[in-house]
DNA sequence: AGCTTTGGATTGTTTGACAATCCTATGATG
DNA sequence: CATCATAGGATTGTCAAACAATCCAAAGCT
């Protein structure tokens, strides 16, 4: 087995750093990202940064325009509905095929993810919240055992989480969101297919709607 | 309407040169592209060569390993089955949407193109039928309306070109080729989501099929 | 007010440099 | 002779400095 541990050179470190400021909304939607600023923020040359915002632009978290140069992306509310559109598709797939193929010790793993989860909503903790969910979806990826749906998932997580910091959607949903996971969840561990597609679904579904009325509250405020 | 033309930068070009340069297998996967060579070809420095390198990277076309630099994306088997089984969601609904969405002038331009293709095949002309099966492609996913598909399938196609080139497969599939798309715009026509779905389904899977025995082939040759 | 010009800010690209890392071939050793 | 260590070259990772091209906004002109 190699345990190397790589170095980790200073353009992965930038890449994180600016990916976690992105997601977490540090830098907001359609704000531009001037080069010589990020230097002085990150410490490092410019052609690593430019290197780091190509990375950041092929994960679709940065827009690079020509002459003009690279901003976070913004997402309009079409482009998100496409979004979910094929995570309906791609996560029904997932959940269908962890169900089928989950091994014992992933289910077992799945579910004390779910458990922390369903702890951190009863504390209302809301990075636990999504630490939890984070966990509860990698398990369930690497159930499936598909990387391309794995790798595209991720990516469009990502891009989603894009609405999430303007909007600051969905305080009261956790709870519904509980009882979803816990359906697709309970599929799995049945090894019903069909029933963690339908559940999976429904997650999704529900996560779809909710983020459209944050999004229409957000647009009228 | 904005006609602007733009200068399309050095940088762009050498994407497109590379990737044009990838997938037609003139850069065999595996094969280590190294940088100092890149810019002698291209005529370029090496901080673009490197931008260059990791827009590629983010297509999927070039893996870039740490102190080891780039190389040809090489594609296993098991990674393409990956690939088909999630073509087969997408492409499959992409077909669906179209057959609800397509306006009478993308039906007709997509008769356009198949039949160039049919012609194409009559004639054995690889080159024709390589372009008027992209400009149908095209045509449909433009038809579909949902552009994350679009760019997710335009990504799939591409990784699975670099199967193609080394395994040149598919001597006589064309004929069956142009009757399972024929089917698939037949039901577009008729605006049957349903049969555009299936006969979706049914072409990625013969194409599936087709790859899995050029694989083996190629496996013991 | 509306148009032009000008200047600053920013990106696109190049060159040159150097440390860190990897790979290979050479040489040492048992 | 086989194996291990070492040295050297090749390649990547990163930086610094420079300059043309482009864009944007504000000042100036009519």
């Amino acid at each position: 087995m190699d345990l190397r541990v790589t170095p980790q050179g200073v353009q992965s470190q930038a890449v994180d750093k600016l990916r976690e400021a992105i997601v977490s909304g540090h830098f907001q939607p359609g704000q531009r990202l001037v080069e010589a600023e990020l230097c002085r923020l990150l410490g490092i040359s410019r052609g690593s940064v430019r290197e780091a915002l190509r990375r950041l632009e092929g994960e679709r978290l940065v827009v690079i325009t020509p002459n003009r140069g690279p901003s976070v992306t913004e997402l309009s509310w079409e482009e998100a509905a496409q979004i979910y559109d094929v995570r309906r598709l791609l996560e029904g797939e997932a959940a269908a095929l962890a169900a089928r193929r989950a091994t014992a010790a992933q289910r077992e793993a799945m579910e004390a993810a779910l458990g922390a989860f369903e702890a951190a909503v009863a504390t209302e903790d809301a990075l636990g919240r999504i630490a939890a969910t984070a966990r509860f979806y990698d398990l369930m990826l690497a159930a499936c055992g598909n990387a391309v749906i794995d790798e595209i998932l991720r990516g469009l997580h990502a891009r989603i989480n894009l609405l999430r910091s303007r909007s600051m959607s969905r305080q009261g949903r956790a709870p519904e969101s509980a009882r979803e996971m816990r359906a697709i969840l309970s599929a799995i561990q049945e090894r019903a297919p069909a029933a963690a597609r339908k559940a999976a679904l429904l997650h999704v579904e529900a996560a779809c709607a909710a983020a459209k009325v944050a999004m229409a509250e957000r647009r009228v405020a």
